[in-house]
DNA sequence: ACAGGCGGGACAACCCGTTAAT
DNA sequence: ATTAACGGGTTGTCCCGCCTGT
């Protein structure tokens, strides 16, 4: 009687996720809306249909939780990159114009901003662990650009890289306070023209 | 020189100053340093060197407060233009590059980032007074960007003064979660490349 | 005759009342409405044009503006059994007329009841110097109404003295809970009627 | 096992009781001392022998509270009207003489007054769910009442049932005030003699 | 004497993250 | 695994004194 009802596959209930998960998503989904000091515990519990409890089971804490959500998010960062590696392998050219058009999804989808840039900006203690993670996304992230940019040819990778990053994470915040028709709904525009400029003509 | 009941540097305390003014300026410094959901309304009259009555006495409610200190932001960034025109009246050429030296100071200068966007994250109920303001600005920004563009005399002066607010914004934020030797390190550069494209040669 | 710089009749505005006067009167209206707890002295003070300090060089503290409140409320029973004596001297049939349509005036025109009756509720502290006030008033109405009744020449006079004490504070309690078309409504009749029983036929 | 620690009895503490009980009668006890107003939830929490989360968690707020407080009173009204029906069925004589003998427990015993009469002096606010409870219950009572005096055979069993309930608010309330030994010493002797006018002779 | 801002400490209601007991 | 307990934190208001200017 224990082991049926857990059932992870028998239904194709959301609910059925094991509680860890559960907790997870709904971490994810309030702190994206509200911020992470906007959310209680008990309502991320209540969203995960379960109880406190369960929660410090999981997680020891709401730090521990806000972590392993930012680890969340990096994991699906990295799935995107190896998707790009996977769909177009080796084709730098082709992988950009992919990343270009994920960017513009990104921008566009979530009005609330890069989860990580905004939880950085939470995250105000310069000692929290979660800070280190945002921080090595970066690093990685600004890595995995350079090489993409070096295998597509451009003149200057890092500094091209670099200025996509830029133009990226200024569309995201300034979504938020310009509005979609803001500067943001230019992103695409400027980066093609800044990497036509790169490219060897 | 005008006041000398103003005494603002007779004695080169702060308690001088009046009591509304030590709590605004107690209020930016530690909602800068910690964010509005940070800092308790105590902790900014302590910092005053007040109480908190005389706090509620003067600004009503913590909103009020947050709305007076996005206003005193607003405030600075409005001296900035005015400064602007009137060190080099007309000449849009110059304003843009004084613009551009201003904005790297921004960057460089504060670790925190644009103070009205990072409140902008903070503040996630969409009818929060304090949204409006910072909305007003950005719009009023973009504006003034692009006129200082147009006599700079660029070739379409509001893609370039996006491209800009673009790359600052971007910039602001990554300095936070990427450090200062990260994306945004490359601003300057950037900006200067992406200008001279639309400069007419 | 006693200030002439008092200006009490140069200008016909309700202004020129002595700050204490107007401090007790707005005392008076804001107890009656909001109860005294419900009040706080610095919306005392505002009511009565005037600022806490004045408020506090007149009374000493709030408990002492209470006593002086339900002071004025007694000065003015006093004045009303004045009048009645004035009125209808020795003639007490005609007094105990008077006073009954005194008392319907009383339950009709106040939705809040005694004044004193609401204000001993609120003292729970039973050394509250306002509490001996009431009391004394109350004893000084007992005697005041049996003599009223012996005058008229009724059988029991204190019988009935209290009797219509009760339906007096019972319709003025009943009032405020079960409204102005429940109960209190017969309070006329029922007092007539007890009148009738106890006068010699 | 299920119903071991249930225990309700076993030992006579109070603390077996569940917290949400010992929450209400504390608040209740202390509601009658010292009025609404006069406690905090925090005193409330500390004599249940809990603290102002459970509070919370089982009330929502201090007016929820309130709101509970004044039904479990009604409830208990209505226990006692269900009792003197069993007790008495039918005989409205007998009712009206067990009621005659409980009004006069009520107001020997309790020197704070009727606890819905007083509350509702203290919610001054008239949009207060507590105000709704109170009158609702006055209105029954009312009924009841006219009800019992019909069946005890009265000529006007409207008349003496608010004559009944105007002496016995008065009485009530005058304790407060005039103390045990003043007016409302005489409840009995009155209403008996102003039921006996209303008998049929 | 009066107007009024200022300061201070206590306390209100309410909610947080976290840990025990059951 | 649910319910309870806990201490400290939040915003906001209380009453009351001090300390300027007039």
């Amino acid at each position: 009687m224990v082991a049926l009802q857990e059932s992870t596959m028998i239904d194709g209930e959301a609910q059925v996720r094991r509680p860890r998960e559960r907790i997870l998503a709904a971490a994810r989904e309030l702190f994206r809306r509200h911020g992470i000091h906007g959310v209680g515990v008990e309502a991320i519990a209540d969203a995960a249909k379960t109880n406190k409890m369960a929660l410090y089971r999981h997680f020891g804490s709401k730090d521990e939780l806000v972590v392993a959500y930012l680890q969340s998010v990096v994991g699906e960062v990295d799935d995107i990159w190896t998707a790009l590696e996977r769909d177009h392998p080796g084709d730098g050219r082709k992988q950009l114009k992919a990343w270009l058009s994920l960017a513009e999804v990104c921008i566009a989808s979530d009005e609330r901003g890069c989860e990580l840039a905004t939880s950085a900006i939470e995250l105000t203690a310069k000692d929290h662990p979660g800070r280190k993670i945002i921080e090595d996304l970066k690093v990685d992230h600004r890595k995995r650009l350079v090489t993409l940019c070096r295998r597509a040819g451009v003149s200057q990778p890092s500094v091209l890289a670099d200025t996509l990053t830029l133009l990226l994470e200024g569309a995201r915040v300034s979504r938020q306070s310009a509005g979609a028709k803001g500067p943001s709904a230019k992103f695409m525009k400027t980066a093609k023209a800044v990497i036509t400029n790169f490219l060897p003509h």
